[in-house]
DNA sequence: CCGTATCCGATGTGATACTG
DNA sequence: CAGTATCACATCGGATACGG
């Protein structure tokens, strides 16, 4: 690789914003995102409950946080019920399910 | 899916440390290391300097910070060449090349 | 050139109690 | 049940100056 060629291609990274590595990693860094993504996979539809049992030692706040985040990307739906007991599940929308695959294969 | 399979799925996530992807993310999350892996994956060796230009807003201590919990992991090697002005070479090993197909193809 | 030292602020995460 | 409110804390990331 010449020396030009290697400028370049050290240059992507640089444009900041516009870097889509950058926008992954800004949706997916953390230490939940991925897990909570893992197992919204396995059912149609998980309730917050659910999800906390699954994950021991996350905080209601946390989790709360961390899908509300999910959903303002677009990457998980939230459905309210209007019963009591209130009852909220949560799924993946057509693009969080795309994402899938490039998880489940590591 | 019977509930009895829904609490078993639920589960795999609950094992903290044994859990295969808490082990990744810890390794991953975080703002630098997925792109510092993408540049050195683009040529044989790298230079410190190097990198830092190619991510103009990282510091020096973050950079070094970075590079040595990758080096750490055993995911990228560290050549120190005896010369001066110094010169030292970051390159991908074989874990860390193995682990780029699950990058580049997002 | 390749870092380290120092200090600091921001952000992420956590425990707990409480509410509609 | 599904969160919010509050407070606290640790870790991460950043700026800058300096050293071998």
């Amino acid at each position: 690789m010449s020396k030009i060629e290697l400028k370049e291609n050290l240059k992507k990274y640089s444009n900041l914003d516009e870097c889509p590595i950058r926008n992954i990693i800004s949706r997916f860094s953390g230490k939940w995102p991925v897990i909570i993504l893992c197992i919204l996979s396995e059912n149609e539809c998980t309730r917050f409950n659910q999800i906390q049992k699954a994950i021991p030692d996350i905080s209601p706040k946390v989790l709360s946080d961390t899908l509300k985040n999910l959903e303002t990307d677009g990457i998980i739906k939230r459905i309210v019920y209007g019963e009591v007991p209130p009852r909220v599940e949560y799924s993946l929308t057509k693009l969080g399910l795309s994402l899938m695959p490039y998880i489940n294969n590591s």
